[in-house]
DNA sequence: TTGCAGGAATAACCTTTGAAACCG
DNA sequence: ACGGTTTCTTTGGTTATTCCTGCA
């Protein structure tokens, strides 16, 4: 049975502690990507846009989310349904009384409204005092909605109408999360497998200057001989923002031949030719999935891709969908610090970009222009672009056509040659933002999404030929937050495996944790795929030995990153900080034990390691988990009890804070196993209300067992055991908790005993049931033939001749349908023989009289102690024995 | 302009073992 | 007076999270 806080715990928890507790719900059972389907995410998704489609007038996302834009002072009309409350403005002026159970949010709207609503026609509305209740009753009932005008001067509009997401919005985001993660994994599988292919890694050595052929025979490469070779590889391929529908195998094919491609392709095209050099290569990707929170995605949405469901599931570059984060201002396209001289191109761009954008930014702008037949490439929807947006695009694009073209023909201008000098004088590193690529329809352009792995000297190297960059692991997240890109899962592909490497390009991993899915859902859906990751023998012949040596070296210097996370200089940050904490960002039931060692400060408060903080339960509450306090234990914490535990009682005897109107909290460490009195002489220790608590089996008393079947106290009871009812919960009900019983507790030896009888019980018992049920069966059947027979007998008796034939044909008949349909559940032997019985003259004299009916005892109901009497015509009633 | 702190708002979680009135 | 039955009632405090505002 479970209880109710069991069955509630079902709920998405917010944190990222509940998150990885919850666990148990994921299908990590079998640990295999094909275990772990998305269907159940497909479903809900498309279940949530079919129903988006048809509920356009609701309060949810589309009214919040024109409400918002009423809010950004665009002038709209704006209609506003408030679930089924709506009442016209007047009216909710009027009644001030009405008590609703949404009338905080009536009341809100109203206040909200008002000014809003100072110019508009409600003025000249009916005078709601005149309407009838009925009238109003009407209103509230129907949908009426609100119409408000609202004009970009109303300060009310201002403060936009927080609308939050429900956990069923959440649980989709999730679901829909965890699916495009997988439909991510798998296209990364499929890019890294593409890599492989002896003819494309055959091809790009025929490319290959022979000088750099003898690289694929040294032994210990440095990072230093890898650059003049990617150096060569950017000069060689360029990027372009266009994919097409072609399997990848195809089109990778194609960019070789073009020397031209997506990022994707390049960088799988960077990959292949690092293996076709014998060197241990990955393939690397950030899976850009769709936000694990509604709220982000809520652009995204009501974008026409998805609504016409060629979004994510059926993209065929599922990589380069758009973005999930709505763009909020054109100045964030840049940060501040660690990308300066992307701000420094962005000032030194923007008057030559508007006055005279060259054509090749032109038409490599498909993403700004909707009609841009140039090429085949995409369509991709406008959206919601502001000048920001299409400024920074135009820029990206300058950058772009500088570097991918910087060979070739194409306007050679000062903002050029300004580019070129700038790329020049950076180091490779942050020469790449420069130089960013462009991914179509993406609004997080330029982000490095793909690039290569390359395992040198007992390390892997981060090598990014798109962006000519080498060992640049720590300058990617930067990049990446530059681009407005989030960077939750960088995932290294290699030998059909793949590997979760996120730690090596994250700094800051406080700020990612809260954005990815449940580790433990996400680590069984990599476990085999890592174990095939680092079973590759990629080109060279590895011992076991020394895979698992490299592997595990890897693993550790991603722990000892994770591990070694610099403090955080903001507060805020310590509230779930996964490795720190400070004191005031502690709940009521934390605490820090031991209270040290002190790490650093950050404002002026000690920062103590997370591991410190310690869970602090009532004494009741470690009971349910099986511990008990040690003896002689002080609380560590001591809180006031709540105010309503105090309600409805004599205020003046709580007033004095006695150890009543406390909450003792104690520490695990402040526990021992519980060790609960043992069961001596066939009796079972009871608790203050001669029951047992089962929270589970851990709280049962030594020498006892909990047998959770109904009714079989009575069995207890009747072979003369001591027993004691199993308390497994609550119930909450009416706002009040109610005692939940699963069965009893015995000792341990009467278990067999019990059980047998129980099931010799249970088995007479189920055939008691079954011998009722026909009889009951058999006594409506009874009454039935009995009217039929008395009818029948009085048209024999009072109708006219020819009526009778007809009424008698009529009678049989539906007397024979009856058999038809329920002959299965009645004897048909017994019933025929009850039609004979009353067909005697002598019987049916008794039932034509006006006749007091004759009962005879009939069966008796042992639960309920009721016992059934039939009078021979066939009427029953039941009596309550005494 | 940006990031941070602090406050406010909100959704979800957690709570956790009758009593008074009535009637026969 | 007593004992059994019916009716009443349908929380609200705490925490996590997010949004907003003001300030540096």
């Amino acid at each position: 049975m479970k209880t109710r806080n069991q069955a509630k715990r079902k709920r998405q928890p917010y944190g990222q502690d509940d998150t990885n507790k919850e666990a148990g719900d994921d299908p990590k059972a079998n640990g295999t990507l094909a275990n772990i389907t998305p269907q159940k995410g497909i479903n809900k998704f498309q279940k949530r846009v079919a129903s988006r489609g048809l509920k356009g007038k609701d309060i949810n996302f589309d009214s919040a989310s024109k409400l918002e834009s009423l809010s950004k002072g665009k002038e709209k009309q704006v209609k506003v349904n408030i679930g089924s409350q709506n009442i016209p403005k007047a009216e909710l002026e009027n009644s001030a009384p009405l008590n609703t159970d949404d009338g905080k949010s009536s009341m809100q709207v109203k206040s909200e409204s008002e000014d809003v609503m100072a110019d508009s026609d409600w003025e000249d509305g009916p005078n709601s005092n005149l309407n009838s209740e009925i009238d109003h009753q009407n209103h509230i009932s129907n949908n009426i909605s609100i119409e408000i005008d609202a004009s970009p001067g109303d300060n009310t509009a201002k403060r936009k109408p927080v609308r939050r997401a429900s956990a069923e919005e959440k649980e989709v985001a999730e679901l829909v999360h965890r699916t495009h993660l997988l439909c991510l994994l798998a296209r990364g599988r499929v890019i890294d497998s593409a890599c492989n292919d002896p003819l494309i890694q055959a091809s790009l050595l025929s490319l290959l200057p022979t000088k750099f052929l003898k690289l694929s025979e040294a032994t210990n490469l440095t990072v230093d001989a890898l650059t003049p070779l990617v150096n060569w590889f950017h000069s060689s391929f360029r990027v372009r923002s266009s994919s097409s529908d072609k399997s990848f195998h195809s089109a990778l094919a194609t960019a070789l031949g073009t020397q031209e491609g997506t990022p994707e392709e390049v960088a799988a095209l960077s990959v292949a030719m690092f293996r076709s050099l014998n060197l241990l290569t990955r393939f690397v990707s950030i899976l850009d999935a769709a936000s694990l929170k509604p709220d982000a995605d809520k652009s995204d949405d009501m974008s026409p891709r998805r609504k016409t469901g060629t979004g994510v599931f059926q993209s065929s570059t599922i990589m380069v969908t758009r973005s999930n984060e709505p763009s909020t201002s054109s100045n964030k396209q840049f940060p501040p610090l660690d990308v300066d001289h992307i701000a420094s191109i962005h000032n030194k761009q923007t008057p030559e970009t508007s006055s005279k954008p060259s054509c090749q930014s032109q038409s490599q702008s498909q993403t700004i222009s909707p009609v841009d037949d140039q090429s085949n490439e995409r369509r991709v929807d406008l959206g919601s672009k502001r000048k920001g947006d299409l400024e920074f695009e135009m820029q990206m694009q300058m950058a772009l056509s500088a570097t991918a073209t910087k060979t070739s023909e194409i306007s050679n201008t000062d903002s050029f040659k300004k580019l070129k000098k700038i790329k020049c004088e950076e180091d490779p590193s942050s020469s790449s933002s420069s130089s960013i690529s462009t991914a179509i329809g993406s609004r997080k352009v330029g982000a490095p999404l793909y690039w290569a792995e390359v395992y040198l000297n007992g390390k892997w190297v981060h090598v990014d030929t798109i962006n000519a960059t080498i060992d640049g692991e720590n300058k990617v997240e930067a990049l990446v937050a530059a681009c407005k890109t989030s960077l939750r899962y960088v995932v290294a592909f290699n030998g059909q495996g793949a590997k979760d490497v996120t730690r090596r390009y994250c700094a800051k991993w406080y700020k990612i944790a809260s954005h990815r899915v449940n580790s433990t859902w996400w680590d069984a859906v990599l476990a085999p795929l890592k174990d095939l990751e680092s079973k590759t023998t990629q080109g060279i012949g590895l011992s076991d030995n020394l895979r698992n040596e490299r592997a595990s070296l890897e693993d550790m210097e991603l722990e000892t990153k994770a591990l070694t996370e610099p403090l955080p200089t903001n507060q805020q940050a310590y509230r779930s900080h996964h490795l720190y904490a400070i004191e005031r960002w502690l709940t009521k039931y934390q605490i820090l034990h031991p209270k040290g060692p002190i790490l650093g400060f950050c404002s002026g408060h000690p920062v103590y390691p997370r591991a410190s903080v310690q869970i602090l339960h009532t004494k009741e509450k470690w009971l349910r988990e099986g511990l008990q306090l040690k003896v002689n234990e002080l609380p560590v914490k001591v809180l006031e009890r709540s105010v309503k535990v105090n309600k409805g009682k004599v205020t003046d005897e709580d007033d004095c804070v006695g150890p009543t109107g406390t909450i003792h909290l104690y520490g695990k460490w402040q526990t021992e196993p519980l060790c609960l009195p043992h069961a001596q002489n066939g009796i079972v220790p009871k608790n203050e209300r001669g029951q047992v608590d089962v929270w589970s089996e851990k709280c049962l008393p030594p020498g006892t067992v909990h047998l959770g079947f109904p009714r079989i106290f009575n069995i207890a009871k009747k072979l003369n055991v001591d027993y004691a009812p199993a308390m497994v919960g609550f119930e909450f009900k009416n706002g009040r908790s109610y005692p939940l019983y699963n069965g009893i507790v015995v000792c341990s030896e009467f278990k067999d005993m019990i059980l047998d009888a129980y099931g010799e019980e249970e088995e007479r018992r189920g055939e008691e049931e079954r011998r009722k049920s026909e009889a009951k069966a058999l006594s409506r059947w009874y009454q039935l033939l009995s009217s039929i027979v008395t009818r029948q007998r009085l048209n024999n008796r009072y109708a006219k001749p020819e009526e009778v034939s007809s009424c008698h044909k009529n009678d049989v008949g539906k007397t024979n349908d009856s058999f038809d349909h329920c002959s299965t559940s009645v004897n048909t032997q017994d019933v025929q023989k009850l039609v004979s019985l009353q067909e005697n003259d002598d019987v049916a004299q008794t039932f034509e009289d006006d006749h007091e009916h004759v009962f005879v005892n009939g069966s008796l109901d042992v639960e309920n102690s009721v016992r059934k009497k039939s009078c021979r015509c066939g009427f029953s009633i039941e009596v309550e024995e005494m």
